[in-house]
Formats: structure tokens, C-alpha cells, sequence
DNA sequence: TATCTGTTATATTACATGTATAACACATAT
DNA sequence: ATATGTGTTATACATGTAATATAACAGATA
């Protein structure tokens, strides 16, 4: 599992943490039942301190993608990943809101929207890392 | 010019304001030239600091959505909006790659996806919520 | 002259982020 | 049993951001 992370960013570590595990679930790298490293082993690996990691595994916790048993350790949720509920559209359509109307006004047209949108889908759940184009 | 802030939010009051100014320009209801309110009228329109408004403003004045005028104050881009900047590509890119991450780990196809962005493109620059112009 | 504009400066409060130690209960391997 | 590793919790500290509060300035306006 590759995990970069810019110290430099805007973005929280622990933002840019959780944001990737989603990812490596959705590539299918990370498959339910699969181990992650303790919070020590990954703090001291991307050279961040322990409770970051600990602050994105509850995050991610608490949205059901992982367990904590206390004998596997940290494990992606093996018991089927939480749906698309209420409250998830209402925060993508408010999120994909903003990125629509900078695109708009910045003269995008709704196709090129729309492919792109589906263009890095489809990037997200095959591919990862790699450039193309 | 419908401006709604949730005080209560942890999106900071700032960034809720250069969104919905951008919604705005993209839905038509701003037009290139139109004048805003000053700082501190709209400041105490809302309810809110005069320095908050000036940093959203100078925000938008920075990406070149809005000019100061020594006479009109401040108005909408007249000149012709940015476009589709390379850096800007590179953002939509990566906000839609985490979007995009998420819903397909909560089983949202490709279609539904795809679907939901130009839903969302089109209510942004059509009507919003009954308003004539 | 008095008022309004954006702008700048300073100060303060509150909160988020990230780090640093330390300790705890539990499990595991030697 | 001892040592080690696990997630977890508590405390403390430094730094930066967000938001507010006053105050002042230069230029434009009525």
C-alpha cells in the first residue's frame, strides 16, 4: 500500500490518510478482512507521530470501513461496507456543488464535467498511482 | 442574492461565502459587472466580522472572479473570467478523486456517479430555487 | 465637511492540528 | 512469568487558522 503524504499541504495529514485508505479500498489494494500496520508501525513508517494515525484509523472507524479486533488488530471491515446513505449524498452533492459551479464559471462545459467526473472514477477504482494520458 | 451561512458548520464562514458568490456567477444570477455590497454591509447583513467578508472578497479578487473599482467598489469580473487553468485541473481532479473514492466503496456505480455530477452541473447553472432575472 | 469605500494594523479569543510522554488493559510469544 | 506489541486514553505543549473587535488611513463622493 503506498501512502504519500505532502507535509506541505493545505490538507490535514490525517485528511490526506484517510482519503487514501478509501482509495486503496476502492482500488481493491485493501480487501475486507486485509491487516493495516498498528498506528506505531505506520506512524513511525510515513514518519508522523502516533496519534495522527490513530486520529484517521477512528475516523475511519467510526464510519464503519475498519474494525479493531483485539486480536487481528486493525482490519478493513470484512462484515460488507457501509451504502450510500442520506447523509453521504447530501454531502457529495454539496461538495460536487462547489466543484460544479468553479467549473462552470471557469467556462467548462457540462460534458467535460460530466467525463471527468466519470474519467477519475474510473481511474480510482482500477488504476492507482500511475499517470496516463 | 440569497446568501445563507451556517454558523454551526465546520466549513469556515469565509470558504461558504467564496462558494456561494461563485455559485452565483455560475447560475447567472451575478453578472459581469454587477456591483456587490461593501465589506461592512454585507458583514452586517449577515451577522458577521467585516474582516471575514474582506478576506472572501480578496480571495475572489485574487483568483480574478471579482475586480475593485476606486468608484464602483467592489464588482463581478468584467473582463472575462479565468478559465480552465492547468492548476485548476489539477484540484478538480484530486476533490473528485477522493469523491469518487468514497462512493465507490459505498457500492455507487460508475452510472450513478456519472449521473449525480451532471445533476448537480445543471442545477448549478439553471434556476436556483425560484428566482427571476 | 461629513460620509463611505477598501485596506491595513493590532489585539484577543477559540479551536484545530500535530507532536511528545506516559500510562493502562489486553494479547501474544518466548 | 517476562517481555513485547496492541489499541486506547490522558495530559501537555507549540503552532497556525478562524473569527471577532477597534482603530486608523487614503481616496472617492455627496
Amino acid at each position: 500500500m503506498f501512502i504519500e503524504l505532502d507535509l506541505q499541504s493545505e490538507t490535514p495529514i490525517y485528511a490526506q490518510l484517510v482519503d487514501q485508505l478509501i482509495e486503496g479500498i476502492a482500488s481493491g489494494e485493501l480487501k475486507p478482512g486485509d491487516p493495516l500496520p498498528s498506528v506505531r508501525r505506520l506512524a513511525e513508517d510515513l514518519g508522523i507521530n502516533l496519534h495522527t494515525v490513530n486520529k484517521s484509523y477512528n475516523l475511519l472507524k467510526q464510519e464503519g470501513f475498519l474494525q479493531v479486533h483485539r486480536k487481528k488488530g486493525v482490519i478493513v471491515q470484512p462484515d460488507g461496507m457501509p451504502g450510500v446513505t442520506e447523509a453521504f449524498e447530501e454531502k457529495l452533492r454539496q461538495q460536487l456543488r462547489s466543484l460544479a459551479a468553479a467549473a462552470a464559471v471557469r467556462g467548462m462545459s457540462e460534458e467535460a464535467f460530466t467525463q471527468e467526473s466519470r474519467s477519475v472514477y474510473r481511474n480510482t477504482i482500477t488504476n492507482r498511482g500511475g499517470e496516463q494520458r
